[in-house]
DNA sequence: AAATTTGATATGTAGTACATAATGACTACT
DNA sequence: AGTAGTCATTATGTACTACATATCAAATTT
């Protein structure tokens, strides 16, 4: 196809509407002013005036910088910059049914990185008390393969409960639907050599790359998976 | 004290504006109609005298599902759902200004992680001419330390790029902002005793256990950090 | 001095009007 | 017949006006 040839060469013509490039204006100015959270921003009209747009295109783009909680407002005492809720944007956009397979593929791979990335930060972090909840989780497992994903879930959910990182933990509630999805698309369910109880058996221990061994061979089936 | 024991008894009052709950509910009505990416959507006008709201208001949710790219419009052809581009919506929230110490250190630990967990996908994925241009990459470093985040990250990058997936590469690059700003928070900068040109030699030569262990010294002085 | 009222103000919502681009049908011409 | 050209149609994009609503601050009352 000559058409891949063409998109590089010719440049797709911008249809930005007003909104578009006033939402890029805002950013600009957010940042150029370097204003932080609290701050006091100038109001919607003043705004509209200054970029010579309607007030209602200002509205959309501040609808959208809202959402993200780049921005707060409240009646009459105007607006002023937010904290933004960084996983929140990428929560929403997170649905399995709308993403394409290979992003698919590559957030499934991305959720393995993590996991085998875990253990230095886990053993920063743990604490005897941490690994008797976790025992009793993987105690608490049925072995009926009809709950074998709510298995996976609760245990792993808690290992990066473990690390104290609250964005992390956050970050992998959000791909677990991503996870269970691709998982769900394998035919016959494959279990690793190494359960859940034999990773906690490894984490009491204490050796950092015994449990990093284990963990990979718990999750050697998917990764069997990416080599073909 | 009390006022964290309050706000689990006593529920936010919800000062959602019009705007908020259209986007919700259009939200819901994309899920559960289980449209797929091309699909044509209702027009605004019916979408407005459907919610019972003004077509400003449905303008203003559009938008915001229009920035995600979530919907795309044309004139007169009217709305079809769009594939939301997932990192772009988190990359327009991440600045390491705007976000607070916790979550800047949450996520500087999340790359650590991603960097420790890499080493599998890469056994994977890596390739001859992939480590030549990796060990190219190394030996063009310059020893001034005023070059060294850009050292860190032409090499750091390229090793996601090995993996062959795009999505963690750009996930990587995003990041790169935050890491970059917490480093700068040192005091004095800090090397591991790996360098990287030892790790191409690791990489080169085969061992991915010791390849990890290689990345742990290399990025041990961050983690030496954590441990406060 | 404390409490209440009142006015001013910025955002939130509704509604109207028109511009603009894409579509498709209809017409005219060779 | 088939191509080119015209024109009405339609859904989004933009502008403007009007008013509701919450909130702050000053003025007034007690």
């Amino acid at each position: 196809m000559a058409l891949n040839e063409l998109k590089k060469d010719i440049e797709k013509i911008s249809t930005k509407t007003m909104a578009d490039i006033v939402e890029i204006r805002l950013r600009e100015f957010l940042k150029k002013k370097s204003f932080k959270p609290g701050d006091q921003l100038p109001k919607e009209i003043e705004l509209a005036e200054a970029l010579g747009v309607s007030r209602n295109v200002v509205r959309e783009a501040l609808s959208r910088l809202r959402m993200l909680g780049m921005i707060e407002t409240k009646k009459k005492r105007g607006m002023v910059l937010g904290r933004p809720d960084i996983l929140g944007a990428f929560e929403k956009v997170l649905d399995p049914l709308i993403i394409d397979n290979d992003t698919l593929q590559n957030i499934f791979e991305l959720r393995l990185v993590l996991e085998m990335g875990l253990a230095d930060l886990l053993y920063v972090s743990k604490t005897k008390k941490d690994i008797d909840e976790l025992e009793a989780i993987a105690k608490k497992e049925v072995t009926d393969d009809s709950f074998r994903i709510k298995n996976e879930i609760a245990f792993h959910g808690k290992l990066y409960e473990m690390t104290g990182n609250a964005t992390l933990k956050r970050f992998q509630i959000m791909l677990l639907p991503i996870f269970a999805y691709v998982v769900t698309l394998e035919k016959k369910p494959t279990r690793g050599k190494v359960s859940h109880l034999d990773l906690v058996a490894l984490l009491r221990k204490g050796d950092k790359e015994a449990f990093r061994k284990g963990m990979l061979a718990h999750l050697q089936p998917h990764f069997d998976r990416l080599k073909k």
